[in-house]
DNA sequence: AACGGAACCTGAAAGC
DNA sequence: TGCTTTCAGGTTCCGT
């Protein structure tokens, strides 16, 4: 959507309203800087990040778990949560976008150079595609637990906790399993199961909202994250949760092996 | 290098 | 009812 709102448009102006969404060390000042008077040339997205290059440079956005990008009038006044303010000129119109993020684990930046961070990232299963001969090659090199290695960014862009306990749900894997442990095949079901479930979430997002599945009266649409002791959808036995990794991950102790 | 655990932040939900 | 505590998530940082 960011991309439909500003794409080609020229950035007249800037506001940072919080500078915590920034790196440390950052101050907002050198980032209108950078920003301001710039034309969009293109939005890309790989995992969790937004790259929105520019006729110079570029600017990097991460939404983190409650960020979102809305469309605004310049007249609004901030809107609940907002952050950042770009305000754009495309063709005739002049529009507003607002980083919204109520819980500031998103992240704003328009360094000089591209982010390490995301230079560093993995294939993005969606923009990429997976080879899942490389990912099992990957796979094999790490002892780690297989649910806390697809949360590293480097092996694949754009998995967090909810896609990784889909994900391995699907492919029937225990998430306690070595990462090293999983043969090809089952490589392949995990590949399948996770882009099954980023489709999955994909199709259900409407043209213009982002909904997160904490916000109120929002429905639970996953086959199971969340669905801690409520009966596995394959064999009806109740659900289990643990913490792996630092994360609370459900399974099913019966279909995942 | 690889790993575990805590910290960051705040709204919602659960507990009292 | 209203206050307090706990929890969730993605990432970074710190210690081992």
């Amino acid at each position: 959507m960011l991309e439909l709102w500003i794409d080609r448009g020229r950035i007249e102006s800037v506001a940072v309203h919080d500078a915590r969404i920034l790196d440390v060390g950052e101050v907002p000042a050198r980032l209108v800087d950078a920003l301001q008077g710039r034309r969009v040339q293109r939005v890309e997205r790989r995992g969790k990040w937004l790259r929105v290059a520019l006729d110079d440079g570029a600017f990097f956005s991460h939404l983190g778990m409650t960020g979102k990008w809305a469309e605004a009038s310049p007249k609004d006044e901030p809107l609940r949560f907002e952050r950042v303010r770009l305000d754009v000129v495309v063709g005739r119109a002049k529009r507003s976008v607002r980083y919204l993020d109520s819980r500031l684990f998103g992240r704003f930046a328009a360094p000089a150079e591209d982010l390490p961070i995301w230079r560093a990232l993995g294939p993005d299963p969606l923009v990429d595609g997976i080879d899942v001969g490389a990912l099992h090659a990957k796979l094999q090199r790490r002892k780690l637990a297989i649910k806390p290695v697809l949360l590293d960014q480097k092996v694949l862009a754009g998995i967090g906790n909810i896609y990784a306990t889909e994900g391995l749900f699907t492919a029937r894997i225990d998430p306690r399993r070595a990462a090293s442990s999983l043969t090809r095949l089952e490589t392949g079901a995990v590949a399948r199961g996770l882009r099954k479930a980023l489709l999955k979430s994909l199709a259900r997002s409407t043209e213009d909202s982002i909904t997160y599945v904490q916000e109120p009266g929002a429905d639970n649409p996953f086959l199971i994250y969340g669905n801690e002791g409520m009966p596995c959808p394959r064999c009806k036995r109740p659900l289990g949760k643990m913490v792996l990794g630092g994360r609370g991950t459900v399974f099913c102790s019966r279909c995942q092996r």
